[in-house]
DNA sequence: CGTTAATTTGATGGGTATCAATTTTGGTGG
DNA sequence: CCACCAAAATTGATACCCATCAAATTAACG
């Protein structure tokens, strides 16, 4: 099986596999599978609509590059955004047991993106249950920011959030080489920060330069520097620990063992 | 295969096979498989760690009965509550792919629970689509209640988020029968009403009052009676969708087709 | 180079936090 | 069953973080 034309980017690998390297050993058959996931691809501008809320049902979206939010809009137009939706990220991969979306996805910046549909996943799953796990990773990690993303909502002051939430898509983009040098390209506005942290779009700006003011960061254009990684963590008080959250020797082990398919009864 | 005896509660069936019969019917025998996830079974007093924040690998938690919480302490000791796992929870079914919890699950009443291990979820997995389906629902479920309650804490006013807490455990209750009449006994103090909402324990104090007076709702000793369940609803702007969340009979016939297990090769 | 979107800056008010008692509740043992 | 004690809830006073309103300034884009 040889590995699709369309999976690379003019960036170089696939996001999506970029991604799930830090996790698991890729072989090239299963980068290849997952390389040609979320195929045909759609260009879409800022602004474009890729789910809507109360729409369904959902196929999951797979965001190859650009920048997307997912967000809930209330009846009196109060906005929250749930999360960034990065290049490599699998918005929703359980999508398929669901029948209407409690949420929107828009694009913020010019994306590459694809719908990933109820039966493709389910094939996955069958095929291969390492493949599977890996689905399930995906969704862990979707989780695991949106967990650390309501603790600072909750309970971090507005000074902290806003550091959290530089802090949290620094590291994710760098993750998929879309950072360099301490620094990235910022793709929310001010009014997206804010509707992202639960704060207003003038005390963002206020705590945006209080932080460049504290040499914490710097901001040109749209260039977001870290000047200082270690203040910027302790201000959004991470604890280094999701680097760690590699696939387990002993699940890997288990996954390999039955790998087509499982047994038909015990 | 017979139904394990230890799958009966003293109030009827397992919760977990009530939660998941809103989403899709079950046969005896995958009701039967499921009552017995979760076995051997602990009882635990409250204040009673299940998992702890830091520690790894973990194992998915399996509430059968009563209440606890899943939370992140920060360094200078500030709490926020996650969410609630009710009779019924399997908290963090994805735990299999995980190095180490970045969340503790404390018992705050007396509970009943399991550690469900990862070789019994692949198992599970493997053994047939359709249960699996099952394990990615209650995950999307664990995700859709997560989305809401970070909207809440994010854009609702401490009024709104306030009847949004009680609004969504009286749901939940009821879907596994621990609520009767319009009413539920309420396991959470006022602290962790505050850290689940990102208030203040004394603001929790006030705003639980001003609902009282409002009519809206009526307490009495830890009964919470809801008087005006419209109201409550708006208060905590929820729209009634969640209901709809089942199966969609799509996805159901897909996964009836390939029932033990899946074809090796394309 | 014009036009709109995005950001910055200032002034003011309000919703909640915080501090500090006091009262009530609930669990426990006598 | 009641007395006792710790935990939980209530109430009041004060302060402050952040929202809101209103303009002015700058940046982005065709």
């Amino acid at each position: 099986m040889s590995v699709p034309i369309a999976v690379m980017t003019a960036r170089g690998e696939s996001a999506l596999v970029l991604k799930l390297r830090q996790f698991v050993e890729l072989s090239s058959e299963e980068a290849a599978i997952l390389g040609a996931l979320g195929t045909p691809r759609r260009r879409l501008p800022p602004g474009e609509t890729l789910v809507e809320q109360g729409a369904g049902p959902v196929a999951a979206v797979l965001l190859h590059d650009g920048w997307a939010i997912r967000h809930r809009t209330l009846r009196d137009g109060r906005r929250q955004i749930i999360d960034f939706l990065l290049p490599g990220d699998l918005c929703d991969p359980s999508s398929f047991v669901t029948t209407r979306a409690d949420f929107s996805v828009t694009a913020i910046s010019p994306v590459t993106c694809a719908s990933v549909e109820a039966q493709e996943v389910l094939a996955l799953l069958t095929r291969s249950p390492r493949l599977g796990a890996m689905l399930w990773w995906l969704e862990s990690q979707e989780e695991f920011v949106m967990r650390a993303h309501l603790v600072a909502v909750g309970r971090l002051s507005a000074y902290e959030r806003v550091a959290y939430l530089i802090w949290e898509l620094w590291t994710r983009l760098r993750a998929v080489h879309r950072a360099h040098d301490h620094s990235f390209e910022m793709q929310a506005t001010q009014d997206m920060i804010a509707d992202a942290t639960g704060l207003s779009q003038v005390h963002v700006s206020r705590t945006l330069n209080r932080l460049e003011r504290a040499g914490v960061i710097q901001r040109a254009e749209r260039q977001y520097r870290i000047l200082e990684p270690a203040q910027l963590m302790a201000l959004a008080q991470v604890d280094e620990q999701r680097v760690s959250s590699r696939l387990p020797e002993r699940i890997a082990r288990l996954l390999e063992n039955r790998h087509p398919a499982g047994r038909a009864e015990e």
